[in-house]
DNA sequence: TTGAAAGCGCTAACAA
DNA sequence: TTGTTAGCGCTTTCAA
């Protein structure tokens, strides 16, 4: 892309000159029609025309003004991960719709570079970041102490925080894990299930994949994974569960993952009768598990997602599950960013219970000893 | 976000002017650490923190140096529309995993003003259009003749057209809908079905919903819709079919419209028992509507899609569809940009049949007669 | 290793 | 209605 269409491009200078009027006028005929006449007009559009002016160039115009009109959005982790996650794209569409109306643009900054080493990462996601022609940026989802975060910071504009750790001055838009996902939990413990397994998405950035102890949870990245885990270790607890009895397997959020850690989980002894997966794709991955291993849900096994993904409604049985607004989270984000005031406005928005076909009574267990 | 966070913001100058050192020394120890001495950057670094030196503005990097790191993505139709179709979806996943990788930030351009009269759309994306601080632009999925395309030709840079009408000398990558469609239908037609009807997405801009006949097809705006309905033709005429018998309805590109025009169509007499939906959204609603009437899939309707969206091996009975390879679409279209040496590439890539259970022999009908 | 000078292309006050 | 003036903040030769 060093391509350059012309050896020297034409400037409002030029088709000024050509016309033998000011730079103001010309610069005028794009931008406010109004302030010159017709006639005036059409002829300079007719020799920017004629001339191959490609209109006023954006970033003349952006160090002029100083605004862009562009929203800056980065996500953590992988771009891939996030546009095949359907929780961000829902977020994503919340973003864009608003966006749309507003008519600004949208500038995905990428801070996550492939197959590199962890400590080049903070320079990759610095450079985007510092170089994002952006009015403002939201933050999506990312975990504690990570450097795109300083590095937004740094950038002195405005931010809206989603599903993020705690920001001093910064605006936020997120839901409550804990309470939502304690509202799952409860769920399943008013069916009566004692052998319960919990399915967890990533708590680290390190990409571990295995169970989870005291000490993994201690040292968590992603606030909200940490916060869905103790929501559900809040409802077993208050139900007298020995939280040290219950089975927690960390994944990476995919269908296929949830259903080879779901497959580990059901062979275990005592089998789970209530599984309780952090996200819809966890769980549907553990409902194919199920029946991979002849097991029936929810007669065999009940599963409470959490998300409501459209996948949640579609799949057989249906699952029952958190329903969290993720476009209205995205809407929110951008309007509030849109209409930035320097106020610090902190939105928790309300989640919900759905239940569906995936959850039912714990089945009676023969051997109460093992 | 008329916000300024401060009266007057801090710059590379005012740095300078602390330490009494030019601003290329404060530019380098930004951009080219190796121009200075590590002390010297130290210093540097530490003031603009002292100083809450947001980072080199990255409009006047822009301004300077002419390039953006940035490409523009413009769709056709509204945002929330593109981002709540797989299709668009996957592709845009392609286009951001090698702007990740390239470092490349992703501009979504709105060019779609929703709730707004026609004439003044065209006003709308011609704004956001010229004012895009991009090094180029992708193009998808564009209907004829319209302003968009328009506007970003104007802008004399770099782009690659995805499913979009023939440019002249634009890259573009596409699929070739119209053998695509072609092998859809010959494979209805090799099961025997005599009775088939095609469901049909938007072929106008108009927003129109209903039967399609000569006319609307010759004045469609959509390439690729038209495309497909034209290689189902090819196969129904070749196979000795009188296509004022085949019925066709538009409808938008969702399940639950696909599911309304398929309970229509299965309605008629004489019933179909094959039907072509020209994506998977549209035959994920036909399955829907066939169960809704009591019709058991396949044997009493085939029923045949387009894409292979991951829904399409989600739902039940699994459908029978064309691949196409939409994230490959992306990834090759950010890679033609990214690349770009003003040669015109065009790539038309292969499509695949995925026969799964949507689709089986015609059932035999009582009265050939009716 | 550091600095001086020049100007990227534009728009917004203000003046005519 | 049109033009003059004055930078916006940066990087990049080139010279010291």
């Amino acid at each position: 892309m060093k391509h350059r269409s012309a050896p020297k491009s034409v400037t409002l200078r030029d088709i000024a000159a050509a016309l033998g009027i000011s730079r103001t006028t010309v610069s005028n005929a794009f931008n406010r029609p109004d302030q010159l006449s017709p006639e005036l007009r059409d002829r300079v559009m007719a020799m920017a025309k004629a001339m191959n002016y490609p209109g006023p160039n954006p970033m003349g115009r952006m160090l002029r003004t100083g605004e862009t009109g562009t929203i800056g959005l980065v996500f953590s982790e992988s771009l891939s991960y996030a546009f095949s996650d359907p929780v961000a794209i829902a977020f994503l569409q919340g973003v864009a719709s608003v966006c749309e109306r507003a008519q600004a643009s949208l500038l995905i900054v990428p801070t996550f570079m492939p197959g590199v080493v962890q400590a080049s990462v903070g320079e990759a996601a610095q450079a985007t970041i510092r170089q994002a022609a952006v009015d403002g940026f939201i933050l999506y989802s990312q975990p504690f102490n990570n450097e795109s975060i300083d590095q937004v910071m740094e950038r002195k504009l405005p931010i809206v925080a989603v599903d993020c750790p705690y920001l001093k001055g910064v605006s936020s838009v997120k839901i409550d894990d804990r309470q939502a996902a304690y509202e799952a939990a409860a769920h399943l413990i008013r069916f009566q299930h004692q052998y319960i397994a919990i399915l967890c998405t990533e708590l680290g950035t390190d990409q571990y994949e295995g169970p989870v102890d005291r000490q993994r949870m201690e040292q968590a990245d992603y606030a909200n994974a940490l916060e869905r885990l103790r929501g559900y270790h809040d409802a077993l607890q208050e139900a007298g569960f020995d939280l040290n009895q219950i089975p927690i397997e960390e994944r990476l959020n995919r269908e296929d993952h949830g259903f080879l850690a779901t497959l580990h989980l059901l062979q275990q002894h005592p089998r789970p009768t209530g599984i309780l997966a952090m996200t819809d794709r966890l769980a549907v991955g553990a409902i194919r598990a199920a029946e991979t291993l002849g097991l029936h849900v929810p007669s065999d096994v009940s599963i409470v997602g959490f998300d409501d993904i459209p996948l949640a409604s579609q799949v057989n049985p249906r699952l029952t599950t958190i329903r969290q607004p993720a476009v209205e989270k995205g809407r929110l984000a951008a309007e509030l960013l849109l209409h930035y005031t320097g106020k610090t406005i902190c939105h928790v928005l309300p989640t919900e219970l759905v239940v569906r076909e995936s959850t039912g009574p714990a089945p009676i267990i023969n051997s109460e000893t093992e």
